[in-house]
DNA sequence: TTGTAAGCGTTATCAG
DNA sequence: CTGATAACGCTTACAA
């Protein structure tokens, strides 16, 4: 088994000193085409592959941005969503993307404090996180997607949960309803809160509305129990709005096992526009916020630090705004 | 703003030399218990992380490996299945993961021959694919997870697809369909193309049974499109097998959006049982294989080539059964 | 048990 | 335009 070759060994196959080796590969400018020819033939003769460990170490840039998620996020359809864009404008700055898919923030910082990512992009965290505050401690270039925490001086960017979830709420109630549910997510997310207080502002400002509220992941599992507890109750709801689209097809599942009319007796409504949301079985109410959009602002907002531009501070937060849905599972309350 | 600490910073701290630190924190065998105190103590207190780069580029290892996905498979609910525990037994090796998803061959073996991890974990690998034969090329140790490439020689572990398919076959067959379509999936994909020979073997070997045979993506779109055709084609099928259950879910969709009544006027089944599968108003019958001890079997396949043992040579491809799941979306065909 | 010395493969600096 | 030289931060070998 012969030894990997080095940039040595292309330097010797080339006829070149060893550090012109590195200045052709990389397309330095002042090199001859002739020796870069020369030194790209030899280097492809060999296979040779400039090492990571020892470009990072002299250089003190990985060229790598970790983009961490979680076990809980990976099974949420609205993930990809998020993570393809993210790979893609890296990619278009010249950075490779390596996806954490980590649960404990000793494991995320352990991973992201060692020199070996340039930039971390967090879609998963949660609010009482560490991870935000580490990072800045350790000076390391980040960006929060698709969540907030409480402490302020994390650029973040996100969908304007409370808005949207205020504008569908608007919407439901306008039909007159009167019996409410709320399913909303864990405490521990941002969004789940920002939604919360979306519904509940509307919601308590209207006429008597009657609201109650249940919590659980967002998944498939929390809506269809939410369902089997509100539809069994004496006095039911005539509309469940949902903190997610997962929970909210959930919903739609039990009542339908059940023979409930959706929207006939039951108004069903979610949050995210993951792609099952439009499948014709379910024609989901929801609201849509523009993922790909908000990959985009946050690595915008990522490569600001990376490439600290004069003159030009960037905003810390940036919010999009959320459009609600109007597909089939809405309409009055039943009279 | 501050230089981020190095061991020698921590050396200085703590009164030791550099390498001290290096042993002490490295959980060597031979420190005093009180020098070992003294420097996690310090390094503690300057917030030191050893650098990945230094440390990679020293010992040629990076503890690291790469799981490699793709943009389409992070799209197919199975994903987590399979990621989650290969992440977990990865851990449990003293591995770190870092997720790749990329679409190109190039930008993989970019990523993976630079000396930045130990070894690859491939799961979402074309049969054309030239990211193994390169692996192998350059001598970084791989595995191919629920894929089979044809050329020999890369350890893989993998579903019997074809048993599965074969034995659902003949479970439809069995039930006395007589006209049957397919509904598969890439021809690049090797699971693609041995459940169509498994589902193709026993569907010939039975009596006169009318084949037809689509082909798309492993997607909910595929599912649909394929049903469009073959339900509104002058003889219509009394079942449709498909290759995994995210086309099976689509043809369902379809089936019902149309009055068409499964089962008693059309079979339907799956392949792979991801969670929706189950979930009560899809109840789909599918056949399940075991991604958790796929991914288990498919790291022990791994650490054989990272940590040789003598005497054991471990075999190059590991087979796990498939099961049939019957659920409630088969019956006999309609009189 | 600990310190000294060396070197991993690359990029940056400086002559020439 | 190119070569010699140094240095990045760490682990290993060897000496004390």
């Amino acid at each position: 088994m012969t030894r990997v070759p080095t940039s040595k060994d292309v330097a010797k196959a080339a006829g070149v000193s060893q550090p012109t080796v590195s200045r052709a590969l990389a397309g330095h400018p002042h090199v001859s085409p002739a020796t870069r020819d020369r030194v790209r033939k030899a280097a492809e003769a060999l296979g040779y592959v400039p090492q990571e460990s020892g470009r990072a170490l002299r250089s003190r840039r990985s060229r790598r941005i970790a983009v961490v998620s979680s076990p809980d996020d990976l099974l949420n359809p609205f993930h990809p969503q998020l993570i393809v864009p993210l790979h893609q404008a890296l990619g278009a700055a010249g950075y490779r993307t390596t996806l954490l898919v980590e649960a404990g923030d000793a494991a995320v910082l352990s991973q992201v404090t060692d020199g070996s990512v340039d930039g971390v992009v967090l879609t998963a965290t949660n609010t009482g996180s560490a991870v935000p505050r580490h990072l800045a401690a350790s000076g390391v270039p980040h960006v929060l997607v698709n969540r907030l925490v409480p402490e302020p001086g994390h650029p973040s960017c996100v969908a304007d949960n409370r808005q949207g979830a205020a504008d569908i709420a608007g919407v439901v109630a306008g039909l007159g309803h009167t019996e409410v549910a709320l399913v909303l997510g864990p405490r521990r997310l941002s969004t789940s809160l920002d939604r919360e207080a979306g519904f509940r502002g509307v919601l308590a400002s209207g006429r008597a509305v009657r609201t109650r509220v249940l919590r659980g992941g967002y998944d498939h599992a929390t809506g269809v129990a939410a369902a089997q507890a509100l539809l069994s109750a004496a006095r039911r709801p005539t509309a469940i709005l949902c903190a997610s689209d997962t929970i909210a097809l959930g919903v739609l599942h039990e009542a339908r096992m059940r023979g409930v009319d959706v929207p006939g007796e039951l108004t069903v409504t979610g949050f995210d526009d993951i792609p099952m949301a439009g499948w014709e079985p379910y024609a989901l109410t929801t609201v849509r916020h523009d993922a790909g959009r908000m990959a985009a602002e946050a690595v915008r907002l990522l490569l600001s630090q990376l490439r600290p531009a004069p003159e030009t501070a960037a905003p810390e937060a940036v919010v999009l705004h959320a459009d609600v849905v109007l597909r089939e599972t809405h309409a009055p309350p039943p009279v």
